[in-house]
RNA sequence: GGCGACGUAGCCAAGUGGUUAAGGCGGCGGUCUGCAAAACCGCUAUUCACCGGUUCGAAUCCGGUCGUCGCCUCCA
């Protein structure tokens, strides 16, 4: 397996330093809604946590919650609300989109606020070895007595201060020091320190939490380029200062940024889309489809188009595990071990994810061409259907039902398909009695009203595709019984019994 | 200004030295069907931003030009 390490610039073998790979990924600080560029980090890492577990490793998986912080003060000041209070809501918010978005929970979500003591311990730490200095009851960073400072964002002190934006702090000794502890101001929330009441800087949880939860050097530390610098820059300072062990991550992976039109979409343009907006119009399955179908280290450019594509591809996904030809008489059976192969080759090349995604697709032709020809696919099926699940994490699985479960003689048995609803036995059983009325229509050879059945059911939720075995039912929706009375009376159909 | 990435069909997107340039979406034609839908078959980039160079051979390596984006300040 090779990975493209940011710090060396180059793809490495990957080679976990221990019995169970240990990642730790970057997660959110809460002061509003998460939007699609979270979507796509935690998507990415999701899925090469799943993979990794597909290829035989244990994986501790670790992400935290940065509960307080300047946005988050603001934010609450603005809306007069605590500041604790503010970051639960949204922390809250954030744990919904992650469910929804089907990204499995981390094994640890340590908080900020919930860590003091450890993060306190390393700033005493770097100030006990002259990597930190107490300013104003603050405590900074000594960013010169950090030789390799600025080696994973491949940048030196020098040509930093030639950059624009760089003015001299009052307290600081060099204007690249950063604060590891803020003094708290008046009114703002603060825990006891021994440099007095103030709060945790933004980098310094990082590393107190992943020294804590992960130990001195972890495999893997993932999250978007923009943290590149000055965010992991800073963390790996403060760790092998504090630790003196390096490297403290052998393999930092960073996603490319999703964009939104010409820029980047992100909190501070507003240009954003939420989490929650994106899943009112499109599946989960679609919304990971659309981040898998770029490589993680490429920009992603939100476009309705692309997202519709994913939509479609999902459906061919699902239609192709739906199927159920009885098949086998040939005794020939799709060898799906091809296909897993190069799954996991295009895997196995930096989580090529567009190339494995194609793979599937290949497999899903070759099983309805088995499926059309009379051979057995099962096994394949079943091969596709468990990489789409445990790798990708494409949740989606149609109930399907060969025998109706409605009171109401139905000829033919074609299966009856359910698209995440559950409808109840009234519903049903009016379907199945319109199902059966367009039957005998078409023997009736009246196709007018066979068709205004289909349409109908199709306009409710309901696709009809007539097979060797009778019209197959795709519930996507489950309409409300008063819809199908209305259709039921317009065709002048009464329903046998009372039901 | 400094550092980095990118420019492949109508759209999205793999491929980074060598037989016919993956795959998805869309479109067109065909098979099947009462008609659809689905599925299958065929077609949809003689060409990889542009110009030079290296090479027996380049989308892939090198130089230049144009264009786009990210980071350098809070950001996944």
């Amino acid at each position: 397996m090779k990975v493209f390490n940011t710090l060396s610039g180059k793809k490495e073998t990957f080679q976990p330093q221990g019995s169970e790979v240990k990642i730790y990924v970057c997660g959110v600080t809460p002061y509003d809604e998460c939007h699609l560029g979270h979507a796509m980090s935690y998507i990415i890492f999701d899925v090469i946590r799943r993979y990794l577990r597909f290829r035989g490793y244990k994986v501790r998986y670790v992400q935290n919650v940065t509960d307080i912080d300047d946005k988050i003060i603001e934010r609450a000041n603005q809306r007069g609300v605590p500041a604790a209070e503010l970051a639960g809501q949204y922390t809250e918010s954030f744990f919904r989109d992650m469910d929804a978005l089907g990204i499995e929970r981390a094994d640890v979500y340590p908080y900020a606020t919930g860590e003091i003591d450890k993060i306190t311990e390393v700033i005493q730490g770097l100030i006990d070895k002259g990597h930190a200095y107490p300013a104003g009851g603050s405590v900074y960073f000594r960013v010169k007595s950090c030789p390799g400072y600025g080696k994973l964002s491949r940048r030196n002190l020098e040509s930093m201060m030639t950059s624009c934006s760089i003015e001299m702090g009052k307290e600081k000794e060099h204007p690249m020091d950063f604060a590891l502890w803020k003094a708290a101001k008046p009114g703002e929330p603060y825990w006891e320190s021994p440099w007095g009441q103030g709060r945790p800087g933004w980098h310094i949880e990082c590393s107190a939490m992943s020294l804590k939860y992960l130990g001195d050097s972890l495999d893997i530390h993932g999250g978007g380029q923009d943290l590149i610098f000055p965010h992991h820059e800073n963390e790996i300072a403060q760790s092998e200062c504090f630790t003196g062990v390096e490297p403290f991550v052998k393999y930092w992976l960073h996603n490319g940024m999703v964009q939104f039109g010409e820029e980047k979409m992100s909190k501070s343009l507003g240009n954003l889309i939420t989490i929650k907006d994106a899943l009112e119009k499109y599946s989960a399955d679609a919304l990971r489809v659309f981040v898998l179908s770029s490589h993680y280290r490429s920009p992603l450019t939100y476009s309705e188009a692309a997202i519709e594509a994913a939509v479609g591809g999902v459906e061919r996904l699902a239609r192709v595990l739906r199927r159920d030809d009885q098949t086998g008489g040939k005794g020939e059976a799709l060898d799906a071990e091809p296909y897993r192969k190069q799954f996991t080759e295009a895997m196995d090349d930096d989580f090529n994810t567009p190339q494995a995604l194609a793979v599937l697709f290949d497999l899903a032709s070759a099983i309805n061409q088995a499926a059309d020809s009379g051979i057995s696919f099962q096994d394949a099926k079943e091969a596709l259907f468990s990489l789409k699940r445990d790798v990708f994490g494409l949740k989606r699985r149609d109930v399907v039902i060969t025998v109706p479960t409605a009171q109401i003689e139905v000829r033919g048995f074609a299966p009856t398909v359910y698209v995440s609803v559950q409808p109840t036995p009234e519903v049903e059983v009016r379907v199945e009695r319109l199902v059966e009325e367009r039957a005998k229509c078409r023997d009736a050879k009246d196709w007018q009203r066979a068709d205004k059945i289909r349409s109908r059911l199709a306009e409710l939720g309901i696709v009809l595709e007539d097979t060797s075995r009778g019209a197959k039912r795709i519930w996507e929706r489950s309409p409300a019984v008063e819809s199908l009375n209305s259709l039921l009376a317009e065709l002048g159909i009464t329903l046998e019994d009372n039901t």
